[in-house]
DNA sequence: TTTGCCACGTCAGTTTGCTGTCAGCTTGAT
DNA sequence: ATCAAGCTGACAGCAAACTGACGTGGCAAA
């Protein structure tokens, strides 16, 4: 499952990026509405975690905006307001649910499962990269009927690269999704996982844009 | 198949009584757990359907003196108590499966179908799991010709994974079958789980996959 | 009540294999 | 031809996972 976590504060967005992760989703996390308006165009998550008091707006507006749209996507509302006035009114602007800041994250893995629950009565997509066919939610890939075995940070790298299938992903955005902010990474991690990544799975499947980064034909 | 609904809710055992009466049994429905002891004495139910949550009595408690009187009817639990203690302490007082409120009434028809096969002498869907042979619906393990006991805990380790069989389950999900939300597990009690399981049914049958979690092969 | 038994959760010491790093090589652009 | 960018085999370190052992508590039999 995939989730859009939006959320400024560092601290609790670390809390709620790693939590979400260690039960198995893929987490892209922005920090602004204007970026997880770019995200949200570009790739179909399963989940949105909103936080409603961000630099850049005000979240009930965007949430507004986003259902006018025809979206869909769950959303769930985090925000340290309590008044109920504000409740009513986030669910009123088409939020499935909604989290009061300090809260337990059982708490918020609870509400997690029960859309996973949702999810999971979908047929499971499966995509074809190349030769193989993988399946990112239950991290599954084969070549025929040889199954293929990833690693934790294969399937991250695979899983960026393949969100963005067709367009070209920056080293540094890679880097991003492998690492916490500010993780330093003082060598070609990348490179070396594209390389075990090439040898698993066919070495066709990612295209390097010398320069630029990598892509994996749509 | 003569089936026992002991249930108070008149909406939902309407639709219960109904559903099953379709696929062709005999349905008793009785509201109290007194009137459920009445029937039990002189019918010969091929099942049970069991609310826990009655106006006269703790169904767990009947359950486990249903048990201790020595009959082996097949009881499926019905409630709407979705946490996991109460499902483990349901399965360890002799249930045969569970089911929470709200289900779909193709899950309960399906739990159905599977008594109903073993009461037509039918063999139940038995699982091959390494070199070993499971039943989920009887609880019951065996190599060859020999018996394998597994625990009330050790059954919903295994049941977890064998309901996402081929894929990787976390380990924070595995918890989640495992304790209700909010216990702490500050032990590596899903580990320990696991090595229990592997001495019992073979040490190839679950797999590690590090970093990601844990997977029984298709 | 006492006794014994067993499932459960915890811990510590050990094992395992992923991960990040580097060095030397290849490739592509100019 | 030259240089920068990218590739990949090898390897040590370390965090994740394994497992034998133990204390506790609940349950049943005596």
């Amino acid at each position: 499952m995939r989730v859009l976590l939006v959320e400024d504060d560092v601290i609790l967005g670390e809390a709620i990026r790693d939590s979400v992760a260690a039960h198995g989703h893929g987490v892209d996390w922005v920090k602004r509405l204007d970026e997880a308006g770019l995200s949200l165009d570009t790739v179909a998550y399963d989940l949105v975690l909103l936080d409603l008091n961000l630099p850049d707006g005000f979240g009930l507006k965007f949430l507004k905006e986003l259902r006018g749209k025809g979206s869909d996507v769950p959303v769930i509302i985090v925000t340290a307001q309590d008044q109920i006035g504000v409740r009513i009114e986030g669910l009123d602007s088409g939020a499935d649910d909604y989290l009061v800041k300090p809260f337990d994250l059982d708490e918020l893995t609870a509400r997690l499962a029960a859309v996973a629950r949702r999810y999971a009565g979908q047929p499971n997509p499966e995509l074809d990269v190349g030769e193989a066919r993988v399946d990112l939610t239950r991290k599954v890939a084969r070549i025929g009927d040889k199954q293929i075995e990833l690693t934790a940070r294969e399937w991250a790298v695979l899983e960026t690269l393949l969100r963005h299938r067709g367009a070209i992903v920056s080293k540094p955005d890679i880097e991003d999704s492998l690492y916490e902010f500010g993780a330093e990474v003082e060598s070609n991690a990348v490179e070396v996982y594209v390389s075990r990544l090439r040898k698993k799975l066919g070495a066709k499947v990612i295209e390097t844009v010398r320069g630029l980064g990598y892509r994996v034909a749509a």
